[in-house]
DNA sequence: TTGAAAGCGCTACCAG
DNA sequence: CTGGTAGCGCTTTCAA
């Protein structure tokens, strides 16, 4: 089935006694035209089902009305939100969205694959996206390949891009760093209210922005609180259930003690208390469980997953007002606040959970300081 | 930032010294192109970055290689593994994807918006995708809007469109019916061979086509094996895990005897089975749970879900090769069997999952008579 | 107000 | 093999 795109802009025309001109006018109401004349197009262009064609409009305007979003993989719940929020917030500029998986990193789900992301910013740059957003990839790395860099730095030159994450040097885009590792403060914080001196981190990738930031965050706090650090409290993951199950089978084979860990997010967490449980622990009696990133349906967890709302939706409007703003040449920086906020369930003691406003106040407390 | 798309084809060819239709010809690489003449002009393109601009191609080739996916939340786990199946072909294909999402139904996603479903009909019509891949939403009523039909109708008229659900009449479009019911029947056969009578359906949303064939699929099963049917253990829900919640809070207040039930998803299974947590029940002690509709981390929940797997990779691809044929003019459907498989885990009695394999026979042979 | 006409950047046909 | 050229469908001057 060919489209059949034997209707435009001149059969109206001609239907309508017009020029074409008039026609475009009518359909763009932006220059004034007589009542009758208007009417016999409107009548024309309800009769065919006429819809101008976008492409023929892009080709003149230089703008496709069109955003494109670049994540690693949209089945992770982190991205999903994101990309929701993202849409919501597009849709209301008048942008609809190109969506790409890159699937870089990430144990279950494929290879890594530099190629592929440069892949789609190409494309971007051939369907004439007006911008780009690019959330996670190689761009979370703490060094990318120099092959990266280029394409993404050609992307930059072509378009407006706003990327999450920490600035990559001269390529040119609008970076946001969103993580500052303050989830993670609150976190050991509270453990520490709640008793805890042998913390695990189920932390993400080796080698990532954010496992760098939330690791110094959670140093830090453990030196403030002075809390020895223990190297064998540190095991690596990536963000995916398995990956949770397997660290935390690591951390129990090293035999060191730990009453509560910390993970990456809540499939981390979810894998973690698994491997727990299989190995004869269970949440929260025998161990403590903060979530560094919330999931939905954590709170339908067994246990109900007590973590940090990192607060996604704020930051997906910062990022697409941010790329809206530059498409239009408008440079002042979209800025917020986003503060992560500590939820408290059941994952680090029921008991201990009624204790949840003392809690708060003494973290608030400690911050101060 | 403006785009600068100053540089274009007829840059190339002044700069290289050929006419534009010879930049074209090594563009495209159809008809041959003397080699010196190639490599001046591959070298203009390499100086100048040149990049064609795909609008104007798609002005005259009448195809976009773009194609739209509508679906109603990408957040919904099922909704997101489909997409990056399809994307993953499509790409094979040639072809980018705009994703939209509708989110029509869902308890935890916003009110109902037939609207919004319409809009993105209308928008890949002006967007000039090539064709449509259409899943979950309204289509999946058992009786649509005669106002969502039209907007349907108009799409199907214009463009290739792939469907996932029940044939809607008169619309036109390619309607690809999955679901048999043949994993609920597999999942009240193993709950019987279990010893279990009284088997609860928690099921989807009423008015929903999926949640017919199930419940049908349910109650056959049912007449079969001799099981007294009763109104009382089907409880209606959605597909999130709030829903679950809320369905079992109903089940158990209802008081009715039951030992075992069927939720529409793992979501739903969650949100269940916290319910009976709540309530002092423990899976799979007091009670054996079966999910018709398996997703990633099934295997790591505590307990560990005994669920099907729809494979709906395989429909993924079926989806798509079925529209790129359309797209294609080729009209011979793509089929292949899709056979829900049955994974035993820890749901439905841990000591019993290792009677898997006579469990799968047993029913194997149950539905050859 | 309106129409004619000049393109947007590219492909594809027609001569040569 | 190659160049000239006629559009693709639409917007936007420019005159009238």
């Amino acid at each position: 089935m060919r489209k059949k795109e034997e209707v435009n802009i001149s059969l109206i025309a001609k239907e309508s006694g017009v020029s074409i001109a008039t026609v475009s006018r009518v359909l763009n109401g932006t220059v004034p035209v007589s009542a009758d004349k208007r009417q016999r197009v409107e009548a024309a262009i309800e009769k065919y089902h006429f819809t101008p064609n976008s492409l023929a409009r892009s080709l003149i305007r230089k703008e496709t009305k069109t955003l494109g979003v670049i994540l690693p993989d949209i089945s992770n719940p982190y991205f999903a939100s994101m990309f929701m929020e993202i849409e919501r917030n597009a849709l209301a500029e008048g942008y609809s969205l190109f969506l790409c998986n890159t699937l870089y990193g990430g144990s279950s789900h494929g290879i890594p694959n530099t190629r592929k992301e440069a892949y789609f910013f190409d494309l971007m740059i051939d369907k004439q996206a007006d911008g780009v957003l690019i959330i996670g990839g190689q761009v979370d790395m703490l060094s990318v390949e120099e092959d990266y860099r280029l394409a993404l730095k050609k992307l930059c030159d072509r378009l407006p891009v706003v990327i999450v994450g920490k600035e990559i040097p001269d390529v040119g885009g609008i970076f946001i760093q969103n993580e500052t590792g303050f989830g993670v403060s609150s976190a050991v914080n509270y453990l520490h209210l709640l008793g805890h001196n042998r913390i695990a981190f189920v932390g993400g990738q080796p080698g990532v922005t954010i496992t760098k930031i939330r690791l110094d965050a959670y140093r830090n706090v453990l030196e403030e609180l002075g809390i020895p650090f223990d190297e064998q409290l540190i095991v690596l993951s990536d963000y995916y259930v398995d990956a949770g199950y397997s660290a935390m089978e690591r951390l129990l084979k090293s035999n060191v003690d730990f009453t509560a860990f910390i993970s990456m997010n809540d499939s981390v967490a979810l894998g973690a208390i698994r491997c727990l449980a299989d190995h004869g622990y269970c949440v929260p009696q025998d161990m403590a469980v903060i979530s560094c990133d919330q999931f939905a349906g954590a709170a339908y967890q067994t246990p109900r997953l007590t973590g940090i709302n990192q607060h996604h939706e704020t930051l997906a409007d910062i990022v697409v007002h941010t790329l809206v703003n530059a498409i239009n040449d408008i440079h002042e920086p979209v800025s917020r606040i986003i503060t992560p906020e500590l939820i408290i369930r059941e994952s680090c003691g029921t008991a201990l959970a009624s204790k949840t406003h003392f809690g708060i106040n003494a973290i608030q407390a400690n911050r101060q300081k």
